[in-house]
Formats: structure tokens, C-alpha cells, sequence
RNA sequence: UGCGGAAUUGUGUAAUGGCAGCACGACAGACUCUGACUCUGUUUGUGAGGGUUCAAAUCCUUCUUCCGCAGCCA
């Protein structure tokens, strides 16, 4: 496969070059408050992908300075995830938590230097003395002595303060047209349990302090992130050039994935899960990794997805059609071929003996001689699927209608012969006669017969109800639910449909959950119907497919 | 209005001064015991103006549009 460099690698390249590092070191830093899901799968191939290009290292680091938002619950989900895309991390397995007590260190440091000092703002005369696009923020409490700020800040950690009174903030610029260096807060205090560190602390550091020193203490050299971080790269560099770390990280900002069809905001993606619209975070139809997994993805098709959108710094939105390409075509060539008559129609073959079955033995994959044959059941009453009868048939209907001819795949041609209805005009039953002369081979006198159709035999087949998914959301022109708006203003009401009382073929029964089918389907195949043309199990129901 | 970014076909992404290419999608045809798959073909693009150059998506310049930032979230 042809190789491209991407900016991110350029980037690396030059470093390489000017000798600032000698080896590629990065790190994959999830927040442990939820699954991951499609988004991270792109930062996953970025980050443990470029680290495998280059032979370098990826570290996996719980971001979990934040106690009040995360749980274990997501760690080992999210680690599961990983290792089932085939990333591994070794012995490199860490917490950003477990950086406290050096984070403090470093923040003593800070005071020290007189760059550090504690604010007694509260968060509403923040916000109130924060400034804005054209005036400069005001902090009262910035020339506090050192001796003071060690003192208070001791008395801080030690949790003799209530929270919201002080903060440990950074002595930057006030003035700056970039907010995150106008004084950024670097500790707050929060008497809330930490899912790993108890109640050691109460005092927690901020993101922009703690994660340059858990990058540096690791020894990463290129901290790649998305881009709403980019404005943050000034104060990434503050930190490391101001407190005494052992290597200086490059960080480099990417732009994030956003597909058609798709809520990648982990907000909504809870929301889904708390409010029951979904079955929780391995629903086959939501973004997860986990629902993937379930709805059929395979680690192979949604990396090579991954490798396929390319690295950029342009915000874009990625049609969905691309990341399905990639699964349909793996499973055409891997799954299974098993008949679903979602919509049964009864078949009567006239002139075929009543008590008599036969067995026609039928590929598993078309693709792939190896995969071998089934035997299938045939009878003289049968099922076939209801959108592959028309008696009103529009130009170029190539199944069954009055006077024509079909295959049945893998069977006889039959011939239409007549067919009842209810008092609506539904069609209820249809009679044909068979070709028995011709069999399953050509047309003995030479005709062709254009139309093939599936089936099912009517008394050698299992009845089920089926649950076809789909999409969950309408939304097309975003990767993210626009302000004002609740996912019930996007959710696809189709998007897991139960079809009641299907015929399936006999070879269904033994399904194992997770096994991968594709649903021979015949028939016009519209844009969204390809879609439909691989299924899969995901549960038994009364021992039946569903 | 301050700061930081980004603009290549319907979508995503290459081309780093030298024939604008690839993938997906769409459309047309061929093939077919899945109207699938496969195969062949077609269409559409450098945000706008100016400049440098034999030559510009690429360099300079002016403009336009879009995205992000004012959490004690990450």
C-alpha cells in the first residue's frame, strides 16, 4: 500500500533531523468517564500508529485528574477496546493521578520561582474580573508574597480551606489576547472521592498543568491532541519550560473526526444510555467501539477506516458511507450466506409431490470456495419474500410476476400460474409450477431466465422475529448535536426495527450470538438497501435469531 | 472587536515551483443462479482579486468565508 506522510509526521521527520529527539514516544491519554467510541479510534491510530511507524512507544494514561467525573467502570472497558483494535501498551500503563503528589512539587516549585500564587477569587468574580476580547483581566491577589502563597497553598492540600475559596494560579500575562494565559487557574480544591486516590487529596490539578508534566515525566516526545488544544499550546509550553522536567514534549494538534449520521460527543452518547433510548454503551446501533463490535465491525475495517481518512488540520465532516464501504466489503468476502424472508409470501409448487423433500446444497460464500455448502430444503410449499411478487409489475421487474419466469436460487425455475387474495388485494399465496426437467441447471431448451430469487422451504424452515438497525440518527451535517437541540430532535424512529413472524432458513437455528451472516437478500437494490445487505445476529431470542 | 487555526470535485485526502492524483459516493454500461459482488466508462475541484515566475494549489499581497477560545472540564 502506498505511503504518505502526513503534516504530523513531517513534523516528526524534522525533529529527527535536527536531532531534538532521538526516538518517537507518544501516549493515548482517554478520560476514564465513558467508552470510547469511533472519534477515539482516529486519535488511537494517530497516536499508537505513528508510535508503530516509527518504532517508537505509545503510553496508555488514564486522564483522571478530575474526580468528580470519572469511574473505574471505564477503565477496563476502555482498555478491553484497545486491545481488541490490536494496540498494546506493554508495561506502559498509567495514571495521571498517580502524578499528584509530583504535580504539587512542581506547583511549589511555581511559587517559589514567583510564578505561581493563590487567588482567593471566588468563580463569580472570576468571571467578573476575567476581562474580555479587547480589555485585560484584573487579579487583585497576584503580588502576594511567596512565603504567603507556600503557606496558603500547604494549607490548601492539607484541607483547611472550603472549596471554591482559593486557587493555585499561574502568574502569566493579563493582557493576553489568549485567555488560557491570562492567569490560568493550576489547582483547584474539591472534597469529592477520587475513583483511585480516596480522599488523599482535596486539592486537584487542572488539565493544562498536570498533563505537560505527566507527558514529560513519561518521556513523550510528541503529545498529539485535537485541535481545540492548539490554543492551549503556549501554556503546555509555559509549563514545561517553567518547572523541572526532565524532556520538553512537542505538542501537535490534529483535527478531530466527524461523521455523517453520527453524535460523537460523549455528553449525548451518555444521555442515550441514562434516558433508555438505547440498551447501553454496546447497543449495536450507537458509535461505540463495544456497539460496533456488536453490529459487526471488525477491527481490521474500522482501522483501515482510520488509515483511510488521513491526518489533517482542516475540520471536517467524513460521510459515513466510506466507514460502511470498508466493513461490507470485508464481510462480502468473509461472511456467510443464510436466507432471511423478512416478508414471507406462502408458494405453492403445483406440480411438485406433496410429502416429498429434497436437498439442494448451496454455497456458503460465492467468494470463497473453502467456505463450502449447506444443505437446504425444498418443498412443495415455500416461502419467498413478498417484495419479489408484483402483479402490477413497473418496466425492468426481473422477479416474479403474472406470466413470467424465476429462479430459485439455487433451485428450480418456476413459472407463475396464479395466485389468491385477501378482500384487500393482498396477495396471500401464489401457485407456479416448476421446471422439474431443467433441475438446478440450465434451461434445458435454452432460455434464459433473467430473475433470481431467495426462499425458504415453508415446513423445513425456523419462524423468527428478526430486528433489522439502522442508522440512529437523521443527522446528517454534523458530527454533533447543535446548541438548543436534544437527540429526540435526530433520532432515526427506525433505526431498530423488530419485523415479527420471518422464516429463516434451518441452518439459522444454530447461530451462536456474534456469528456474522450476510441475509441473502435478492432484488432491487436501492443506495440505503446496500446497507441492509450484511446483517448479523446480535441476540438469540427464544433460541431464534434476533 | 482580541487571540489561535483552516480553505483542493458531492465527501475525505494527496500533489511542498513542473501533466491536479487516489478512495468513497453518484451516473451509464457489461457480467451475474444475490438487481449484491466484480469489471469498464463518465461527470464534477485548487474560496476571490492582484503580484513574482518560462511555469503557481504551492511563493508574496489584499480580501472573503468557516472553525475554536473568556470552566475552579478535559
Amino acid at each position: 500500500m502506498e505511503e504518505t506522510t502526513n503534516f504530523i509526521e513531517e513534523a516528526i521527520n524534522a525533529d529527527l533531523a535536527e536531532g531534538k529527539v532521538s526516538a518517537v514516544h507518544t501516549r493515548f491519554p482517554p478520560e476514564p468517564n465513558g467508552y470510547l467510541h469511533i472519534g477515539h479510534c482516529k486519535a488511537l491510530t494517530i497516536d499508537f500508529g505513528t508510535a508503530r511507524k516509527y518504532n517508537g512507544l505509545c503510553n496508555l494514561r488514564m486522564d483522571d485528574t478530575n474526580p468528580a467525573k470519572e469511574d473505574t467502570e471505564y477503565v477496563d472497558a476502555i482498555m478491553e477496546d484497545i486491545h481488541w483494535l490490536g494496540f498494546d501498551w506493554d508495561d506502559r500503563f498509567f495514571y495521571g493521578s498517580d502524578y499528584f503528589e509530583k504535580d504539587y512539587e512542581f506547583a511549589v516549585e511555581l511559587i517559589k520561582k514567583g510564578l505561581a500564587y493563590v487567588c482567593e477569587l471566588t468563580p463569580d468574580q472570576f468571571r467578573e474580573y476575567r476581562g474580555d476580547l479587547t480589555h485585560p483581566a484584573i487579579s487583585p491577589f497576584r503580588d502576594r508574597p511567596i512565603e504567603e502563597n507556600l503557606d496558603l497553598f500547604a494549607r490548601m492540600r492539607n484541607g483547611e480551606f472550603p472549596e471554591g475559596k482559593y486557587t493555585l494560579r499561574a502568574k502569566i500575562d493579563l493582557a493576553s489576547g489568549n485567555f488560557c494565559m491570562r492567569d490560568p487557574v493550576l489547582y483547584r480544591i474539591k472534597y469529592v472521592e477520587h475513583h483511585r486516590q480516596g480522599t488523599k487529596w482535596c486539592i486537584f490539578p487542572m488539565y493544562d498543568f498536570a498533563h505537560p508534566i505527566q507527558d514529560a515525566l513519561e518521556g513523550v516526545t510528541h503529545s498529539l491532541c485535537s485541535l481545540e488544544y492548539e490554543i492551549h499550546r503556549p501554556l503546555y509550553n509555559w509549563v514545561v519550560d517553567n518547572v523541572s522536567v526532565p524532556c520538553k514534549p512537542r505538542q501537535i494538534e490534529f483535527a478531530r473526526l466527524n461523521m455523517t449520521y453520527t453524535v460523537m460527543s460523549k455528553r449525548f452518547l451518555r444521555g442515550l444510555v441514562e434516558s433508555g433510548k438505547v440498551d447501553g454503551w454496546d447497543d449495536p446501533r450507537m458509535p461505540t467501539l463495544c456497539g460496533l463490535r456488536r453490529r459487526g465491525y471488525t477491527p481490521a475495517s474500522i482501522l483501515d477506516f482510520c488509515n483511510r481518512i488521513g491526518v489533517a488540520k482542516s475540520d471536517s465532516i467524513v460521510d459515513i458511507s466510506l466507514f460502511e464501504h470498508r466493513i461490507r466489503e470485508e464481510l462480502n468476502e468473509t461472511a456467510a450466506r443464510r436466507v432471511a424472508v423478512l416478508h414471507p409470501i406462502r408458494v405453492v409448487v403445483e406440480n411438485y409431490p406433496e410429502d416429498k423433500t429434497e436437498y439442494f446444497d448451496l454455497p456458503n460464500n460465492p467468494k470463497d470456495e473453502n467456505a463450502g455448502t449447506r444443505k437446504v430444503a425444498f418443498t412443495k410449499e415455500l416461502y419467498i419474500d413478498a417484495e419479489d411478487f408484483s402483479l402490477d409489475p413497473p418496466p425492468k421487474f426481473f422477479r416474479l410476476k403474472p406470466d413470467g419466469e424465476v429462479r430459485l436460487m439455487g433451485a428450480y425455475i418456476v413459472k407463475y400460474k396464479s395466485c389468491k387474495q385477501d378482500e384487500n388485494g393482498n396477495v396471500t399465496e401464489i401457485t407456479v409450477t416448476a421446471d422439474l426437467e431443467s433441475g438446478c441447471g440450465n434451461p434445458t431448451d435454452g432460455r434464459k431466465v433473467k430473475g433470481t430469487i431467495h426462499w425458504v422451504s415453508a415446513s423445513d424452515s425456523i419462524e423468527s422475529d428478526v430486528c433489522l438497525y439502522d442508522r440512529l440518527f437523521t443527522i446528517e451535517n454534523t458530527g454533533a448535536i447543535p446548541e438548543g437541540k436534544t437527540f429526540d430532535d435526530y433520532i432515526n424512529p427506525a433505526s431498530a426495527v423488530v419485523l415479527h413472524g420471518c422464516r429463516l432458513e434451518k441452518a439459522l437455528a444454530d447461530a451462536k450470538v456474534g456469528e456474522k451472516f450476510q441475509f441473502v437478500r435478492t432484488g432491487y437494490f436501492t443506495k440505503d438497501s446496500k446497507r441492509d445487505a450484511f446483517l448479523r445476529i446480535v441476540e438469540l431470542k427464544d433460541n431464534k435469531p434476533f
